[in-house]
DNA sequence: CTGTTAGCGCATTCAA
DNA sequence: TTGAATGCGCTAACAG
């Protein structure tokens, strides 16, 4: 069903046809009625390859992710399709596995798919092959969750979050402390946090023990039960995500432990699910679907001006810390339990 | 930087450029190698839209679904992906947040962007106007989830499991057995798992309370709550999917009721995170994965064949029952709690 | 093995 | 206000 068809059927040119949809005022409202009947009535819908081939614009948005099996990426995900709607534009998302090979194919393709724009959430902005492309491609872009002083980047402040976190639980009376993280190569986001950590363990006089770095992608439950053994063990997790967090908690119920009365645990990303868990995950909460948002308004406000965006243009958005269950005073005996 | 630009780089016409990367044996190896580092040189990527409106198919296939925020659909995506990038295809995925006028819209969307094919998750295939849309453009398409007659579906037995999920709960001596369930009207799933609730109770010879019905995008634990008072409360939970399994959980040890000793729930889905909680969540268990892989295959295969797909090549994947922490035998005590 | 050329469906000049 | 004609980038005849 091609515009030809309809301009046939309609007895018009191809081009009042065209002009009847976009550009509704430059016809006759008896003409754009007769066009869009007749549209209505062959199933007719314009052709996108055609059109962007032609105007040399998609209207669409390229979204590269890790994963969407983390509800943080699909809370955001959902904050972008929102958001890109509204502004006229659809959306491509891509994940990649936290890979970097996969980080560059998902950038070639969405290039090669004429997007107008992309949202992306890389490894490591310093390292990543991906952008380099699209800079000299010059294709406007936005990072999001990453957060690095050349590019533009929509995000919270992963360090000073962390850092008060473990300023929180040295005021609810623990000292050992110890942090599980997602292989800090493969996310800058871990590795701020991580600073975070460090950071608030020596601003309270206390000695950071070992990170415990565990995959991204697979459950590892039993290594975190490893860390728990009775002898050495923390009496608080500070988690570098929330999926880490619940998978602490499965840990230290596997290992005997309660929470939050053995073992206080703090997550990172506020994920919605977190809220229904029994106990209630504590969590340094992101603005998941807000960064979504916001990502899209900063590209589409850039591409109107047909700029591409700057690193100055970047937003840091305000993270809380929300309170739940997992989370409590160390008890006395744990000092006991530990020396 | 257009297939015209390598041409005139290298000195050859587009023809041969194009050959060069769509039948590399065409070509001479000298020509082939020469086109190749010039391309790579001038950083040439093939213009998908061109290559579409010309080829009149773009290797892509439409995904529909309910919501990302259900890692069921999350998972079945990935699935999905694996599955379409080894078969040479893209995907695109739209959500559609169970709501039937953005079915349509998607759908719309999906066609006026020449996905070769489409995978859908919808409300209702009995009703559905997206499907309508599609069996008159005669795109290929299958369902997954979905069970219907009429088309080609990929899914589970969910009535036969639920039903046997009932049988379970009864042997292990619940009576007050009640089922939680998302809105009927959105998911033609979810109708089916309260059928084969109805049937497991009626086989135990005993009588089902009313559902309880609650909205699939909002949490609704106060609800559920509100369900689980003391005078009528059932000893068992089954639950119409994992999310809402959660939230019953939550509701549980909101009303100070613990699980499974209090409270048993049963889930559906086999969302990866259930395993990962405490109580490890007891759940029929889909191969979400696997759903989205052969949908996929299915769909590849018709389409090198030039065909639709048909009913009749409708696939039942195996579902098992996941023993978790989650489900227990009824107390005592219980019977006394309720009468 | 390689080059020339037409046309996919559309938006957009330029004329009328 | 409308129509005719051009070309976006590419692939697939067809010719050489």
């Amino acid at each position: 069903m091609s515009i030809q068809a309809v301009a046939a059927q309609a007895g018009v040119s191809v081009a009042t046809v065209s002009r009847a949809f976009n550009f509704p005022d430059k016809v006759t409202p008896a003409t754009r009625e007769l066009v869009e009947r007749v549209a209505r009535e062959l199933n007719y819908l314009p052709n996108a390859s055609a059109r962007t081939l032609r105007t040399q614009r998609s209207r669409t948005l390229g979204v590269v992710l890790p994963t969407l099996l983390n509800p943080t990426f699909a809370e955001c995900l959902q904050g972008i399709a929102r958001a890109a709607v509204a502004g006229g534009y659809a959306i491509l998302p891509v994940t990649t596995g936290y890979r970097l090979d996969e980080e560059e194919r998902a950038v070639q393709l969405l290039l090669a798919g004429n997007v107008d724009g992309l949202i992306l959430v890389v490894s490591n902005p310093s390292t990543s092959a991906a952008l380099q492309r699209l800079q000299t491609a010059g294709v406007p872009y936005v990072l999001a969750y990453n957060r690095h002083s050349d590019h533009p980047c929509v995000s919270v402040d992963s360090e000073g979050a962390v850092a008060d976190a473990v300023t929180r639980l040295v005021l609810l009376g623990h000292r050992r402390i110890a942090m599980v993280s997602g292989t800090l190569a493969a996310s800058d986001r871990a590795q701020q946090r991580y600073r975070g950590y460090q950071r608030g363990m020596a601003e309270a006089g206390l000695d950071a023990p070992p990170l415990i770095e565990v995959p991204f992608v697979e459950t590892a439950v039993d290594a975190l039960c490893a860390e728990l053994r009775p002898r050495t063990r923390p009496t608080a997790l500070v988690c570098s995500n929330d999926l880490l967090a619940i998978r602490s908690i499965r840990a230290a119920h596997l290992s005997g432990l309660a929470v939050p009365d053995d073992l206080s645990v703090v997550g990172f990303d506020g994920i919605a699910l977190g809220e229904d868990l029994t106990p209630a995950l504590t969590t340094i909460a992101q603005p998941n679907s807000d960064i979504g948002r916001h990502s899209v308004e900063l590209l589409v406000q850039a591409m109107a001006g047909g700029r591409t965006l700057q690193a100055d243009a970047s937003l840091l958005l305000p993270h809380a810390f929300r309170d739940g269950e997992s989370c409590a005073s160390a008890r006395e005996d744990n000092d006991a339990a530990v020396s």
